[in-house]
DNA sequence: TCAAAAGTGTTATCCTTACACCCATGT
DNA sequence: ACATGGGTGTAAGGATAACACTTTTGA
């Protein structure tokens, strides 16, 4: 028997979620029912002025301490939508007043964490979580919805300026001391040690894979050093007022859904060609190039980016040229859709730089 | 707007499921409750004379005709167990006996066709998909429980002997007619065009990619060619008796599952040392390289094979070789779990042949 | 004239693929 | 002897990464 469960098999393109959930007590046993309710909680991407933004909502109720934003998310309800992905459509529409395009399903979570529930009440909530992406537009948003640049929420995974100061000041000092201290008492058996996972996650023994969003999420929530935890009851020890936030926290379990989300965007891209959800119909290559490499949070080489799109087929151009303020006008392409039918698995197999802009 | 959504993009790692739902017609509105039951369906993956197996369970009830067999399956019941994976593992352990080693989590399917509920009435039922692996023990499994041989449900899908006859024989001259046809009346907007598909999918227009099995079945599904088509009442203007069956149904929609799932081992084991689940303590690389051949469908080139799997630091030389039958005794390797640490992406980067096995 | 960005060419390197061939054992 | 599978060497080809350099515009 190898001993390999769970987690360390699973990134960085099939996310794990059960990890966290393996070490949250059971809850006080009550009522008998078996069922559930099912939430459909939808992580919409956009890109607005080159950054990726994602649509969060503030849901009314008691407003303690200064409200963290949800993303947007309802009920499902089988005798109204046929379909899960209708019923998100549906909730997303009358929420936000956005029509979505391209949604996929990312993962159901079978905890959002005991303390973070909507009444207070002990029912459960399963909630499946969706990726959707979607072009800004000029459709008007519902009262209390807004866009959030997802790097305000994941600082450490932004590297287009270089790595970032907050893994090196404050996330790797404590996640070492973090991995140093033992495991309580009652924790699972896990396959890696918590020393291993950081260094595996937090590129300390292989270069920082940008797809593994979700794997450092995890370790931050269970080292006690994101809000939710706290929030969750874990890491009750740590005094948390002292701690400077690592990035800004989201309802319930809507921080880790993003993460799954950037971690399946950012594995994607580079065999399907997603980004083009996120693109308007005609763009030049370097305007395709800033959205890359705004989601992977790191820059490109831009000569071989160029020959990389166009001798894989993705785009065609449109004729004319941009005019664009400073240097030469550049020509206008659009993607060519054709190229689903004609390679396996077209998309940007780039390789990212993680230092700053490469010349 | 490029109007991409859904199926095109997902395939072959993240596949898409929603695209069926979409045709099916609404339930009948009947009760207000929103509570739904949750159910957990692990599709169980073992290795047997070299051959993968599922797990299969013939549940009691009216035995119409001859029964399709089921996954393991059970509700989740959120009082008894904390997590979806906690329930999982018990309803299977129940079940059939087995103890559930590596566990991953694949889908989760909206509606599971209106005509092959459980006790006939319109209770609607979320159904989880798993995958789980295992190795063949001597646990002794319950009654009515059983290994089935995952190609005998996807004949189409084993290519070691070059391509399945029935492809040519059957599956490609029922699609092209299918597609061919006109979409019928009311069908939801579509990205890609019947033919589209079918030539993505059966490898017609790009090399058969052995990871697209969902892709396929949807393909069948939906051209009423799988017996689960008819069930669900689909192609109600087939007359299905007369049509040789296209691999062995299951119940509900565990065929849909079991290529959720084998789309997923297949696409997974190029990127994460998965395959080490299946195997034993120790093996020789040939047996290695027929268990992967097995999962993947298709031979690979030996000598490649091994080159591949030392240089990628996957195995150590356990000591000691294996006395076999037939030819000079082979030395015997182990996993190597240190990979994990070392390389960003370890698992095997093959290059399938899809022609009868290479000299 | 300079800055800024577009766009092209070329090489060195690595990895993959394919092929050739030898080795050790049982019958 | 020969069949069978174990195991090694190497060369051709393709993809990638890095670098140098030219072109076209606006200020």
């Amino acid at each position: 028997m190898t001993g390999l469960h769970n987690s360390v098999l699973q990134e960085p393109r099939e996310p794990s979620i059960a990890s966290i959930d393996l070490d949250i007590e059971a809850p006080s046993a009550a009522a008998n029912a078996v069922a559930v309710e099912i939430g459909l909680n939808a992580a919409i991407v956009s890109m607005i002025a080159d950054e990726p933004q994602i649509l969060t909502v503030c849901p009314a109720g008691p407003r303690t301490v200064k409200q963290a934003p949800a993303l947007p998310f309802g009920l499902f309800t089988p005798l109204k939508h046929r379909t899960l992905e209708i019923g998100l459509r549906d909730w997303v529409k009358g929420q936000t007043g956005l029509d979505l395009g391209y949604v996929e399903q990312l993962y159901t979570f079978g905890d959002r964490g005991r303390h973070a529930r909507l009444g207070g009440d002990s029912l459960h909530v399963v909630s499946i979580g969706y990726l959707a992406l979607t072009r800004t537009e000029d459709t008007p948003l519902a009262a209390g919805v807004g866009w959030s640049d997802w790097y305000e929420h994941f600082p450490w995974e932004d590297w287009r300026d270089g790595k970032p100061p907050i893994l090196s000041q404050e996330i790797e000092p404590r996640l070492t001391e973090w991995a140093s201290r033992p495991e309580p008492p009652g924790t699972p058996r896990r396959p890696l040690a918590r020393m291993d996972r950081l260094r595996m996650s937090f590129g300390l023994s292989v270069p920082w894979d940008d797809e593994r969003v979700l794997e450092r999420y995890e370790v931050l929530y269970e080292a006690g050093l994101v809000a939710e935890a706290a929030r969750d009851g874990r890491s009750a020890a740590q005094d948390w007022a002292a701690l400077p936030a690592l990035g800004r926290p989201m309802m319930f379990d809507h921080r880790r859904i993003l993460a799954t989300a950037m971690s399946r965007l950012r594995g994607k891209l580079k065999y399907r060609p997603l980004i083009f959800e996120l693109m308007p119909e005609t763009f030049t290559l370097f305007d395709l190039q800033r959205v890359v490499e705004a989601i992977l949070g790191s820059y490109l080489h831009k000569q071989n980016f160029r020959r990389l799109v166009e001798n894989a087929g993705l785009v065609e151009p449109a004729g004319g040229v941009a005019a664009r303020t400073g240097g030469r006008p550049a020509r206008v392409y659009r993607f060519r859709r054709n190229v689903l039918l004609e390679r396996p698995a077209p998309g940007f197999r780039v390789k990212v730089h993680n230092v700053a802009r490469p010349a």
